[in-house]
DNA sequence: ATAATAGTGTCTTTCAGACAGTATAGT
DNA sequence: ACTATACTGTCTGAAAGACACTATTAT
């Protein structure tokens, strides 16, 4: 049929002759960073527990990458929308379904998987450690929660004729117990008078499948920057917690330090008090919060 | 070949034998929101301009959808990377290859496409109106530059059981001279307990192609949003401009009026003068200045 | 009393918003 | 002088950052 044909068609005829094999089609897939803040237990005596940021990865049991860890994921049904691929998969891996997900990017460079043409939209889930199942995953694949690093440790700016190039190199460290993978990711961002572009590519990736570690770098920092201006944090806090596990959360995220009374201020309109407070051990008790439902950050 | 067979091949092996075609794949497009700001003409006397936002559209010649208007697009190339497919896309509707180029959003709901399954990755670019070509598009179809208005039309909240949905609906209204196509967009944010959800639909099109309403609205949405925070409004400048000018981009994107003093104050670290000035018509001549590529977010 | 954490008060600086003023071209 | 735009100064109040202080429990 030529295109002249098809312009003379009718909306149902041309439904019925479409032929959606006619082109080469990418694999689409969807791939899940599931993050969690869980305590690092080690309480000695009145000690609170440390609290440390975690990422679920799968060890991969067959090619390509055999051995190496990666973000749970797999095929898109051809009759299931992309999110409801994600939610899938998240329910398969954690037992839970009414979790936060947002979609984060999708990537799709010719080269990243050695099989064929494969585009994957990656998902970042947020879940309450207290509610996940103590082993995560199906039977079949080995699932483990790793204690995420992700730190700057270079910068530098290199002129070039018409303007200059800021490069940023990453360092970005899983560990769960022996296992250790990692991954540098160096990010540029090239300004030619009021033209900028900024790429972000993977220099060193030691355990981790594919393209993985920039996206776990990519997951880390929109986080990171969603942390400050929005209310995402409550999805990894119990229903009832006390301002200091709050403020930890946010420690673990950010990976610094942050002033109590000024936390506090800056939380304040987000949450509001139950009434009772934790008994505790050795120290004053402290009054336990929920999530304030009528926050809302334009102001209502 | 069983999966336990599988397992015990190569890595080299298990390539080869790997056939893509087991699963029955989605077709992956790119669509591209290409943004200008352009001067309304009718120039009276001494007065300046007036702005407005401009979206390039592309009028269907073919079924689905024939007659209606569609983001500029096209299937991604088995071999081509996702960004270089809407850079292909770019460069063949504008004629420019150096544009502003940002990912958007990922669509992936089934129905989204009555032909067959189609996931859309959406891409924002920005182009300053005094380099494009006077007319847009390749010889084929019939291109056109919109102006771009959306507007929160109404918000409510509805109490539920266990917490409460808030809703909110803009009014999204492109023109072109006679033509004016339009959608009406629902945003929902549930709220039960500290667990979130926020759903985006289309409860009314006129004119438009596909759910391409939604995606216009997500990425105006996005324009407004990195406009206050990044640099990226200097992509829609020329070399050089006046503060007046800058100004009048900001207020047309947001959609309000912002007073000069203040607009000043803040985009002063991300320019620089460059000496010389308009000779204008009529009053005070203005100043021109150039991006400061030496600025940065982070402070450097 | 001591250890450990919970929680508050206040100073300073920065920044957004509002408004009123002065300056300078062409006609 | 008048029109139209260009540009500046300053007040206010809110929010971010830093720091020092008080409070309350179990042992």
């Amino acid at each position: 049929m030529t295109p002249e044909e098809e312009k003379n068609l009718s909306e149902q005829e041309f439904l019925k002759t479409y032929d959606p094999s006619k082109f080469e089609r990418p694999s689409v897939t969807v791939d899940t960073l599931i993050f969690t803040v869980s305590d690092e237990g080690a309480e000695s005596y009145r000690r609170l527990p440390e609290k440390s940021l975690k990422l679920l990865l799968i060890k991969r049991g067959n090619h390509p990458y055999k051995g190496h860890w990666a973000l749970p994921g797999g095929f898109v049904d051809i009759d299931e929308n992309l999110e409801e691929a994600a939610l899938r998969e998240l329910k398969e891996e954690t037992g839970l379904d009414k979790l936060f997900l947002e979609q984060l990017y999708t990537w799709g460079d010719v080269g990243r998987d050695p099989r064929t043409r494969i585009i994957s939209t990656s998902y970042m889930a947020l879940a309450d450690s207290a509610r996940l199942p103590v082993t995560a995953g199906d039977d079949a694949d080995a699932a483990a929660w790793f204690s995420v690093s992700y730190k700057l440790i270079e910068t530098q700016k290199i002129l070039t004729q018409s303007g200059h190039i800021h490069e940023s190199i990453f360092q970005l460290t899983l560990r769960n117990g022996e296992e250790a993978v990692s991954a540098r990711i160096r990010t540029s961002r090239t300004v030619e008078g009021n033209y900028t572009d900024t790429k972000r590519e993977i220099i060193e990736s030691q355990g981790l499948a594919f393209d993985h570690g920039k996206i776990i770098a990519y997951g880390v920092e929109r986080l990171r920057s969603k942390i400050t201006y929005t209310d995402i944090a409550f999805h990894l806090m119990p229903e009832r917690f006390t301002l200091t596990q709050l403020q930890k959360v946010y420690e673990v995220i950010l990976d610094r330090e942050l002033l109590k009374a000024n936390f506090r201020r800056k939380i304040a309109p987000m949450v509001v008090e139950t009434g009772s407070t934790v008994k505790d051990a050795g120290h004053r008790p402290s009054r336990l919060y929920r999530y304030n439902p009528d926050w809302n950050k334009y102001g209502d």
